[in-house]
Parts: structure tokens; sequence; C-alpha cells
DNA sequence: CCGACATATATCGAACTGATATAGCGATTT
DNA sequence: AAATCGCTATATCAGTTCGATATATGTCGG
């Protein structure tokens, strides 16, 4: 799924500019299963337009840049729900740097270890906070889609979210129960190569 | 963590080819999660070549393209430690085509939003077994790393799979109890908008 | 007997990330 | 009072990585 299809996903719930589509793959509705940096969101957006599945407004703004607010066209619509039809969706990807290093932990100081795994810790437990759909300490904008006309949020993305918090938790949850027996066995290891 | 890195890190333990390698982000040890293609595994093993921190055996097969065996030198092994040490690991992202899709659900036929889930079940059951440490059916060569040099498991590779299961439980376990649910959801949501 | 799949390396265009530039405002720090 | 940082907002670009393709051949099932 390509920055483009995930830009008109984006503009499903209604306009937005550039910034703030980022934002929504960055701390909003998105933010836990895509990315999508600028540097992507920008050239897609002007091959958008292009291609006639959006348009944008011009809103000049004063001490500040132009901001271009886009808006799906009623082909850009059809496009993207076709698209939803069509597509198979691509393997799920799972990054991780810090699994990557722990794999390694026989081979680095203990602390180190501990350390990783606190911030392993504490990034899932801002996410879940993050991912609540009813968390409203996030600007209103933000989280413009998932929701209804009458502000209720709806079923697909509650769904979704509930999946993400039920990973999150299970994460935090085997980390609890297994951090400590993670550092007595790295210790017994250590001391077993002496 | 770039591809020279990982590839480091592979090789930590014991000799592999390009191909092995790639093996272990596909099927092996890192599948869940990290990931490597084979476009950006061979050159990056031809400049760890080039900078000293590895070398490699060709050894030449009847009818078969020859194998370079990669393994590392004192210096690369070092480098990586280095690393390790050094690194502040990268921001953790989990890339998802299926939950981008299904949080558009409401635009979508019920069977499509039941056939996504059902896929996206399987794909984590299948995951589940394929991180499962004592599951032996997967060919020895591929799980090398993460085994001591009497067969047990190392901690750090226990603790990472560990994790990597209780993830894909959670979400199975989700799945079961949510998925009825969000399909009756649905179902009222769109007899509503009639 | 043919197609599909596995082993094995290599290359390349297209896509994407992450950093940087520009520009002004507000908040916090020194 | 000055300096630094972060936020809004767009844009570009170098470097990295992906995914597809090419090459060559053996094995296995239908």
């Amino acid at each position: 799924m390509d920055v483009r299809t995930l830009c008109l996903g984006a503009l499903m719930g209604g306009e937005a500019t550039g910034y703030e589509i980022r934002k929504m793959f960055e701390d909003g509705t998105f933010s836990h299963f895509q990315i999508a940096s600028l540097g992507s969101i920008y050239p897609a957006l002007t091959k958008l337009t292009q291609d006639g599945l959006v348009t944008f407004v011009e809103h000049e703004q004063e001490n500040r840049p132009d901001k271009k607010v886009y808006q799906l066209t009623s082909e850009g619509r059809r496009t993207f729900l076709r698209t939803l039809l069509q597509t198979r969706p691509a393997e799920d990807r799972y990054r991780s740097d810090i699994l990557f290093m722990l794999t390694f932990a026989e081979e680095m100081p203990i602390e180190l270890t501990e350390a990783l795994i606190d911030e392993f810790a504490a990034r899932h437990e801002l996410m879940n906070q993050q991912i609540d759909p009813e968390n409203e300490d996030k600007p209103g904008v933000i989280a413009t889609y998932g929701r209804d006309d009458d502000g209720a949020p709806r079923p697909g993305c509650c769904f979704v979210a509930g999946l993400g918090q039920a990973m999150c938790e299970a994460t935090l949850k085997f980390i609890r129960e297994n951090k400590q027996g993670l550092l007595d066995d790295l210790r017994k290891f250590k001391s077993r190569k002496d």
C-alpha cells in the first residue's frame, strides 16, 4: 500500500493539510499500524492533485506559510474504495531495534539489557494511551477520522484501536512477568561462562 | 539500524551465506521483528567485506551457483558489540495494511471485513508457530543463532520469542472475543444509514 | 513432462525515509 | 534580554531499502 493510497484514506475523514495527514500517522488514528513521512506525503499529494483525485484550497495565513487544505474529489473517493476492494493486503511487518538488540542480551552489560526493556515498556505504555479513542487530550482535529458526524467512534476504528491496546497490554504484562527472570538467567549464564 | 548492522548481528551466530541470512529475517530467528531483503543484504555483505568486518570462503558446488559463506572477522565482532552499546534504538514501527483497511470497515461489504480479519488471524497463527524456539520442524541451520554450543536456546532469544508469542496470542484472543461483535455493529451501522 | 518451488547470487528502477531549508510565533530556559 | 527549543507549514534531496527480475539448475508432486 503506497503513500498515495494512504493519503486518500486519511482524507476519507474530511479535509486536511499535508502536515495534518502526517500527524495522523505520527500521533493520530493510524499511528500504531502505518507510517508515512512528510518527504513522501507532499509529493504524493502533488501527484494526486495532478491525477484529479484530490483538490486543494490555499488558505493564506498572516505571518505563517500558506496552508493547502486538501480534499477528496468524488473520483478520489471512488478510487480509494475500489482499491480497498481489489487490493490484496501486503504482509504485516514489525520492525524493532530494541527486540533485535535484546536478542544479544548475553553480549552486553545487564544494566543495558534492563534499560532496553524499560524503554520498550515505556514506549508501549505511551502508545497504549495514544491509541485510546476516548482519550481526548489530543487536539480534536487529529482524531477527526474514525468518528461519525455525531462524534461517535466508528466500529472499524474501535476494533483496530482495541486490537492495538490488547497488543500493548499483552506486551506490558509479559514484561512485568518475565523481566526479572531474564535478568536472573543472564546473571547465571554469565557466571557459568567464567 | 541499517542492513549492514543487521548482517553483522546475523553472523554473530556463526557463518552463513547471504541467502541464509535472508531466511533468518524471512522465516527464522529475527522474522517477527526485523526485515531485510536480498536486494539490500548482498550489497551490505560486499561493503562489509571491503571494510574488513567479514570474510568469505567460496564453496564450489556441482550444478549450482557458487556459495559464498560469510564469517565475522574479529574486528567485525568488535564493531557489532560497540554498535550494540552505543546505538540509541530507533522507534518501533509496525506496518499493517490489513489494520489500515479495517479502519474503513464501514465502507466495504461485511464479507470482506470478515475475510480480512480471518486472514489477519491466520497470519498470526502461523507466526506464533514460527516463533516457537522449540518448534524444530524447520531446518536446523536457520535457527542456528539463539542457541548455545550445547543446543540450549539463549535467554535473550527466549525472552524475545516469548514476547512475540504473547503478542500473537493476545491478537488471536482479541479476535476470538471481538470479531462477531464488530460484524454485528457493522450490520447495525449499515441498516441505520438506510 | 511440466510447472512450481528451492537454492544461490546479482542488479536496478522505483519508493520511501530522514535530514535539511525556510519562516515566523510562543514558551521556556539561561 | 537573549537564546534555545518546539510548533505550524511546505518543499526538496541524498541515501537507503524494497521488490522485481535475470540467471542457472535440481527436486518434487500431479
